[in-house]
DNA sequence: GCTTGTGTACTATCCGACTAGTACAATGCG
DNA sequence: CGCATTGTACTAGTCGGATAGTACACAAGC
């Protein structure tokens, strides 16, 4: 069962959180058509929030289309999403891990990462938005 | 002069956004002892937002003792944290920028680098935790 | 000394996220 | 049918971020 997990500090919103955590695991393949989201009730007892704010969420990625609700049974995923080859996936993932073993092993701090790596996506955006 | 970018579909506080970004670019170098940052006026003005958002940031940013004020001038970094030696810098994100090119080439749109980094900082975080 | 530009402080107000609690509709099962 | 489970809907309230507007304190420069 998919599993998720929340960042109080972040100041992002919880329901969005959410939103995202799905979105990605579609991405990614660790969400497939067909599965079973934990039910609302679950979620909210797990993550100590109210059941009103995973509705929100969930309401959410049904309006997006990529889940569709059963009542009495749960929300699964209707998965219409691109995903990411598995073999690429792997590929790039192994890299990426390389890199940030790297980069750790330079001496980067967690912090020190993430900075650099939003630096060189915030670089990516901004050519991605001239071209 | 350092300059300011906003998100405002991310859901994060605008002042949690300046802080970030000051801390970034101390730790990577973009900002040295010294520099002065754009006057609360002037951020306010370009970002548009309101003047207390923006010293909202600031104060946060002199409690950390990250930079000082100095009235009448403006606010002055007080760079007194771990930098990313320039050469390990340079290094590092060549290497990551051609991961990005790669990644793209692969047919990766941004969500879905941005989700594969996610995922993989996300890893990276837990091994922290664990150890 | 005066003016200008800077950061700071304060109050009042608005809005969205979140919570609390309850109630309802639909499905599956015995 | 009766019950449990699930998602949904609604109202009311709390809390924090952001805004608006004003006023103050300090330093530099004429």
């Amino acid at each position: 069962m998919f599993a998720f997990r929340l960042d109080t500090r972040s100041g992002v919103p919880t329901y969005l959180q959410l939103v995202e955590q799905v979105r990605h695991g579609l991405l990614l393949g660790y969400l497939q058509d067909g599965d079973q989201l934990p039910t609302v009730r679950d979620v909210a007892a797990a993550l100590v929030v109210n059941p009103n704010t995973v509705a929100k969420a969930y309401r959410e990625l049904e309006r997006a289309g990529l889940v569709a609700p059963r009542a009495g049974q749960g929300t699964f995923v209707t998965g219409n999403v691109d995903r990411v080859p598995a073999a690429t996936y792997a590929k790039l993932s192994a890299r990426l891990r390389a890199w940030v073993n790297a980069a750790r092993e330079a001496g980067l701090g967690p912090d020190q990462v993430r900075a650099l790596v939003t630096a060189i996506l915030d670089e990516d955006r901004s050519k991605a938005r001239a071209a």
